[in-house]
RNA sequence: GCCCGGAUGGCGGAAUCGGUAGACGCGGAGGCCUCAAAAGCCUUUGCCGGCAACGGCGUGGGGGUUCGAGUCCCCCUCCGGGCACCA
């Protein structure tokens, strides 16, 4: 593309200047206002893609123009750069994961800097660095003391062909192996977690105030999914029909549905199983167990559809249980639609009011009673919604929510079970056999059990000398010198945990790092998490919208409640911005998926500015976009309107001077009108339009200087550094270049302070109203913005167009919206 | 399956509140410049009818509320994201 500029030697002159001048770097005693913007850490990819540059370019508008407002921005920069895929390379090609990962460190880094996007690299953070890994160890520690961190049995994807744990990443959709073909299998491993769920209630309750788009908010919501409703007991019947000793504990959320329980449910995985299942049942019984081993949670919670899939995958007991609302036998069954991890692993179905029960009874043809009337008309199948209560004993005529309470009260009287708040949360498992992680920090020792690794000791670094082999077993567990240590509490040997911690909790506190990286005391530098914290804007991907986000509110909860910092805020980031996707033929646009689109080929043809500028017009940041074959065009078209600015802002002819004319005035009020558009729009994250609107003032000055008067040079002046005051947080190269130009000596751009309008100036002299009949648009007239109602509707009236509508006769109604509509009803 | 989004001209999108649908851009058409082209500049561009004035239709589909609906409510279709060991 033929350009105006030289764009790259633009982009470099300046990328050069903003690294050595250090003015985006920040000192924790500035004395400006603080404000902390934040683009998630990334996990490093390689040279950038599309995603990124979009991430990065919103991140660092954010950055310039809170720089200009006034504001001290802290804008840190780090890698995420522990993970799966450094791991597989290792393998693959036999380079250590760590040269991998610097490798790709300093190619995504590269890209970064030629965005023209500004950081205080002073700042920079990587999981992988010792001392990141000290600390995070040290966190562990710290967690493991105060009971935050504990160890259980949880099921894990094995590969029994490479003897290793597999990610769920890992397993194809036919169950199998991605690397060796072999059919995976479900394990109960010894693994680490930490106990999330002791915050479930608080970090369900805070989340109303965040300024989080209300989708994120609703995924976290549903995600923690807590949910009221009772635990009791199901006593075992025994040969005689009576109750026996042993009893199935279920928890439901709707114990005023009790008298419809037509049958049980027993998770697979569930202990009593084994105990229940008779002997003509247990060959039914053990095949859907095997079978349920391998499949998925969402292939168990999948097709509610009734019929030979469904009859698949359930299995009868043989046992009965008593029915303590009515004293009526059910069957027992096992299904793999009920999951061990929820509830108590066990439920009372009730077909009539639960859908996925419906379905499973038909399937088996179970009874069905209904116990709310559902409304007239009704033709579906489990009807859940409110309705009079029936078939339900005591609890007959009641509507629903009072039914429930009777229901727990009942219980509760009679002893059988409780009132329950039941949380969908689990605790967080963060082991990982995994060699390219951070190492949990524990010995085991015969005589002093699980010991934590002293703080001074730390960190506890993996060995270089290992061999990484096709089996995808972690080399951890097979280096001989890094297992076998001694215990620091009796100083016999011990076992080293050769498990790494999942990513997430590397991801879960770096914003604290942030704050203050040299702190040598602690991970966290208390003094300066209070400064910094929480994070004013927090820039990322929607598909952190749950995990990512869900852990950092508990880890910062979790440091301030074990004395790690002091008491502050304890939500981390007061605003997020979920940014859109960019997708490719209908996919998201990812490395593994083989459709990036590389910016590197951009920034050679139109320039880091002109690629900035796409992402910002091309439409709302929180929105998905299709990267088509169009998009080139685009690109160019944002190269060319930059060409323009340069032209016409470098190239314009000196001006009149003198009086305002009625042009002057109009071009004034279109600058100052443009900078009170922008200026909300940035605040509220419309770059889209905010673009739009720039290109509109740029518009209004090409016309303007086409005026037969010819500008005026203070007025063309005012508007072209107006114009480049609203982009420079935008395409900040050639605005810095232009302003250079302009004002040869002067202070740079973007040490200028954010432009002011005049509100007397952007008021305009007068608007058009709209007259409608019948809520068609009949009439434009021009009136003055203050217009009074009964002047709007007499105009309106008078016009000739609506008396011709209304042929003489009154109209039934007027309604007057001054200044800009009058709707005339006939 | 469950949870969360989205659908507006040929295309990307605009329309803080229920009040002119289509800002801004891409593409197209016509013109200027040129020996010619590229680039650049100017005009025009939702669809249908009409010389025009103007009229009709129009925000995925169906229904509803309202003087008035892209916007609110109900039902449906299609597309995308997440689902706990990818990050």
């Amino acid at each position: 593309m033929a350009r105006a500029y030289d764009a790259v030697a633009v982009e470099l002159k300046w990328q050069e200047r903003w690294q050595t001048d250090g003015f985006y770097q920040v000192d924790n005693d500035d004395p400006r206002p603080a404000h902390y913007s934040l683009c998630m850490y990334p996990y490093p990819s390689g040279f950038a893609h599309q995603g990124h540059v979009r991430n990065y370019t919103f991140g660092d508008l954010l950055v310039r123009f809170r720089t200009m407002q006034g504001y001290s921005v802290l804008s840190p920069f780090g890698f995420d750069s522990f993970g799966l895929p450094a791991e597989n390379a290792a393998i693959k090609t036999g380079t250590h994961p760590r040269l991998f990962t610097e490798e790709r460190i300093a190619e995504l880094k590269g890209s970064i800097i030629r965005l023209g996007a500004v950081y205080d690299w002073r700042r920079e953070v990587r999981s992988h660095d010792p001392e990141y890994i000290r600390w995070n160890q040290a966190i562990f520690l710290r967690f493991l003391e105060a009971g935050l961190a504990y160890r259980a049995r949880a099921t894990v994807n094995w590969c029994p062909g490479c003897q290793t744990v597999l990610a769920n990443e890992q397993v194809l959709s036919d169950g199998r192996c991605e690397r060796s073909g072999d059919l995976v299998e479900k394990r109960d491993l010894e693994q680490w977690f930490f106990r999330i769920t002791s915050y479930a209630d608080e970090l369900l309750a805070t989340l109303d105030p965040l300024e989080w788009p209300e989708k994120v908010k609703t995924m976290q919501r549903n995600w923690i999914g807590r949910s009221e409703g009772a635990e009791f007991d199901l006593a075992v019947q025994g040969a005689d029909g009576t109750a026996t000793d042993v009893a199935i504990r279920v928890f439901t959320t709707r114990p005023d549905t009790s008298f419809g329980m037509t049958y049980a449910v027993l998770a697979p995985e569930h202990p009593l199983v084994e105990q229940i299942t008779t002997d003509e049942q247990r060959g039914a019984v053990d095949e859907l167990r095997h079978r349920v081993s391998s499949s998925t949670e969402i292939e168990r919670t999948r097709a509610a559809e009734a019929g030979e899939e469904l009859a698949k995958r359930g299995a009868f007991t043989g046992s009965y249980v008593l029915n303590p609302f009515n004293d009526e036998p059910v069957p027992v069954y096992v299904a793999d639609y009920v999951l061990m991890g929820y509830g108590t692993g066990a439920i009372m179905a009730v077909p009539a009011e639960d859908e996925r029960d419906w379905a499973f009874a038909q399937a088996y043809e179970l009874p069905i009673v209904r116990t709310v009337e559902p409304p007239e008309g009704f033709e579906g199948g489990a009807y859940s919604g409110d309705g009079e209560k029936i078939n339900s004993g005591f609890m007959n005529g009641m509507d629903v929510p009072s039914a429930k309470a009777k229901a727990i009260d009942w219980l509760e009287k009679e002893g059988i079970g409780t009132k329950k708040v039941n949380f969908r949360l689990r605790d967080w498992l963060v082991s990982r056999q995994r060699f390219w992680g951070c190492p949990i920090p524990v010995v085991y020792c015969e005589r002093d059990g699980i010991v934590g690794v002293p703080e001074d000791r730390l960190p506890v670094l993996a060995p270089d000398d290992v061999e990484f082999l096709p089996s995808g077993q972690s080399p951890l567990a097979l280096h001989e010198g890094f297992v076998h240590t001694t215990c620091p509490l009796c100083g016999g040997p011990a076992r080293r945990e050769t498990d790494t911690m999942d990513t997430f909790v590397d991801s879960s506190w770096y914003f604290l790092r942030f704050c203050d990286p040299w702190f040598e005391d602690g991970p966290v530098n208390p003094v300066a998490v209070e400064r910094w914290m929480p994070v004013d804007e927090y820039i990322g991907g929607i598909e952190h919208a749950i995990l990512h986000l869900l852990y950092s509110r508990f880890y910062l909860r979790a440091l301030i409640d074990t004395g790690l910092l002091t008491e502050i805020e304890r939500e981390p980031f007061s605003h997020y911005f979920a940014q859109g996707m960019i997708r490719m033929d209908g996919s998201k646009m990812s490395k593994s998926k083989g459709n990036l689109i590389a910016p590197s080929a951009y920034f050679e043809r139109v320039g880091a500015d002109a690629l900035r500028l796409f992402h910002l017009s091309v439409g709302p940041p929180e929105q998905d976009f299709d990267w088509t074959d169009q998009t080139d065009e685009v690109i160019d078209g944002c190269g060319k309107f930059l060409d323009r600015v340069w032209v016409s802002l470098l190239e314009a002819p000196a001006g009149r001077r003198g009086p305002l004319n009625e042009a002057d005035t109009a071009m004034r009020r279109l600058a100052h009108q443009t900078i009170k558009a922008v200026t909300s729009e940035i605040e509220r994250w419309s770059f889209n339009t905010a673009v739009a609107h720039c290109r509109e003032l740029h518009n209004g000055m090409l016309r303007y200087g086409r005026e037969e008067a010819g500008p005026h040079e203070e007025v063309f002046g005012e508007a072209a550094d107006t114009l480049l005051l609203l982009l420079a947080p935008m395409t900040p190269h050639v605005t810095a270049e232009i302003w250079e130009r302009r004002h040869p000596g002067e202070p740079g751009l973007h040490a200028r302070p954010w432009p002011s309008f005049d509100p007397e100036l952007v008021k305009e002299r007068s608007v058009i109203m709209v007259v409608q009949v019948n809520g068609k648009v009949r009439d434009r007239i021009e009136v003055a913005p203050d217009i009074a109602s009964e002047e709007a509707e007499r105009l309106a009236l008078g016009s000739p167009r609506v008396i011709e509508l209304l042929g003489g006769a009154a109209p039934r109604r007027v309604i007057v919206r001054p200044p800009g509509l009058v709707n005339v009803v006939a």
